[in-house]
RNA sequence: GUGGAUGUAGCUCAGCUGGUUAGAGUACCAGAUUGUGGCUCUGGGGGUCGUGGGUUCAAGUCCCAUCAUCCACCCCA
């Protein structure tokens, strides 16, 4: 072989997809029941769009982007999610200028250089929506119950919605400076990421994994804490709306999204089973981004679900649909003359929109009906020489065994007919 | 980016302290059944032992590097 897939890259195969393809029907439909409509963005951007979109100081700009030189020199970045996307197309098509709230989804790969891991893949793929130009609590909770919705369609229904809130421009600084003055005393005692982040972000220390830097924090002040009254507000409606729905949901004050531009309103879905990397989706507000990247002030909301981690959840589960791709009919042929007769009983039944197949390989009469077993089709139409004689085909019914003697003309109305009068 | 484990037929694996032509099960193909799948039996094809170096009379087996996979960290979907 002269090379293999490049790390952290997938092929989907036939047997597999079939789970894709049940997930994107449900995507299709429960976007159309919750008013959201599909855009497709290109899959590389200039650079400097994810660079101010996602965040200077976060890892995917730091560490993870796909970013190359095009042959007409330009930086260009192959999409490490699909917020920063679908922002630009809406400020580029001028969006904001039609009636608002703009709500938008969008599936397809994304790319990002982490060391691959059950779970995770350089190429992965999202499923998000956005929703721009609402400031209102109703729309994080139908955000956050159309994600639980969805899995829940899904028969994943047993995941948890954890909730948060990290406020708003004038609450950072607030919790900033609690957080400084907290963790001061004990600085030395912090793991070496966390000393780091003390300056930087003291934030996300409240994140952290690390048990000594877990059992420091226990104690310490969150961003709920320090909501300034606006945001208090926001986020004791955004729950009452989620309670109104019946939406189970954590509120988890250690929940910290990675992306710098979140306000507000922080989620994340855990799946427990599917190992270290649990998050199956998350989302969150981002009232700011959209100025941030040129455009008028416009408010903004979205999550992003991982689809191999949804796949790997209904695995675990046994919820993945039975693959059921195969023809219905096989044409086995004996000779020449009943190949061509065949072929053409073969194009007739596909036009009457019935999946079958025939033999391509030249094989025996056994080996074809073993095929055709293989294959898993309820019916095998036979053809040899003696049935062209006589003008009639043998119908089999591989599931019994049965079989029966039709006449030619018959055989396509046979098979159309329910199988009741078979 | 860091640490650990693992790479032998399409797949799951065996191969003892280095020692003749590298095995099994399964899958695939064929025959037993000169026109009938699933069960059974028989036979057959298929392996640069991940790759590249090294040690040795001799390497699947030992050493080094590299690539890949898995797990954990980090981070996230």
């Amino acid at each position: 072989m002269l090379t293999t897939r490049p790390r952290g890259t997938a092929d989907i195969l036939p047997g597999q997809v079939e789970k894709w393809q049940y997930i994107e029907e449900k995507i299709v439909r429960i976007c159309r029941e919750y008013g959201y409509r599909e855009i497709r963005t290109p899959v590389f951007e200039h650079t400097e769009l994810f660079v101010r979109g996602v965040g200077e100081d976060t890892d995917i700009v730091e560490k993870e982007m796909y970013t190359f030189r095009d042959r007409g020199d330009r930086s260009i970045t192959l999409r490490p999610e699909g917020t920063a996307s679908a922002v630009r197309a809406y400020l580029e098509n001028k969006l904001y200028a039609g009636p608002q709230p703009v709500k938008l989804y969008y599936i397809g790969p994304m790319f990002r250089y982490d060391r691959p891991q059950a779970g995770r893949l350089r190429q992965f793929h999202q499923f998000g929506v956005e929703v721009f130009g609402s400031y209102h609590p109703a729309i994080d909770a139908e955000v956050m119950a159309m994600a639980m919705d969805f899995y829940g369609r899904l028969g994943l229904n047993d995941l948890e919605l954890h909730i948060n809130s990290v406020g708003c421009p004038n609450c950072r600084p607030v919790v900033r400076k609690r957080l400084q003055e907290f963790f001061q005393p004990v600085l030395a005692d912090l793991c070496p990421n966390c000393r780091g982040r003390f300056e930087r972000n003291p934030l996300r220390i409240l994140d952290c994994k690390s048990d000594r830097c877990a059992e420091l924090s226990r104690e310490a002040p969150t961003t709920v804490d320090c909501l300034c009254p606006d945001c208090g507000e926001h986020f004791a409606q955004v729950q009452q709306f989620l309670q109104d729905l019946g939406i189970p949901y954590v509120l988890n004050n250690r929940l910290v999204r990675g992306l710098d531009y979140y306000t507000r309103t922080a989620f994340e879905i855990m799946a427990p089973d599917i190992g270290a990397q649990s998050s199956v989706g998350g989302g969150g507000r981002y009232d700011g981004l959209i100025e941030a990247c040129g455009g008028p002030p416009t408010p903004g909301i979205g999550y992003a679900l991982g689809l191999e981690r949804i796949i790997l959840a209904l695995e675990n589960r046994g919820l993945a649909p039975d693959v059921t791709s195969g023809p219905e009919v096989f044409v086995v042929v004996l000779g020449e003359r009943a190949a061509r007769e065949g072929f053409a009983l073969l194009a007739k039944l596909r036009r009457a929109g019935i999946a079958a197949d025939m033999d391509y390989q030249g094989r025996s009469l056994k080996a074809q009906m073993k095929y055709a077993g293989k294959l898993g089709v309820r019916y095998t139409v036979i053809i040899g020489e003696e049935e062209l004689q006589r003008n009639i085909v043998v119908l089999r019914d591989m599931e019994s065994g049965n079989q029966r003697e039709i006449p030619g003309a018959r055989i396509l109305q046979n098979l159309a007919e329910p199988a009741a009068d078979r």
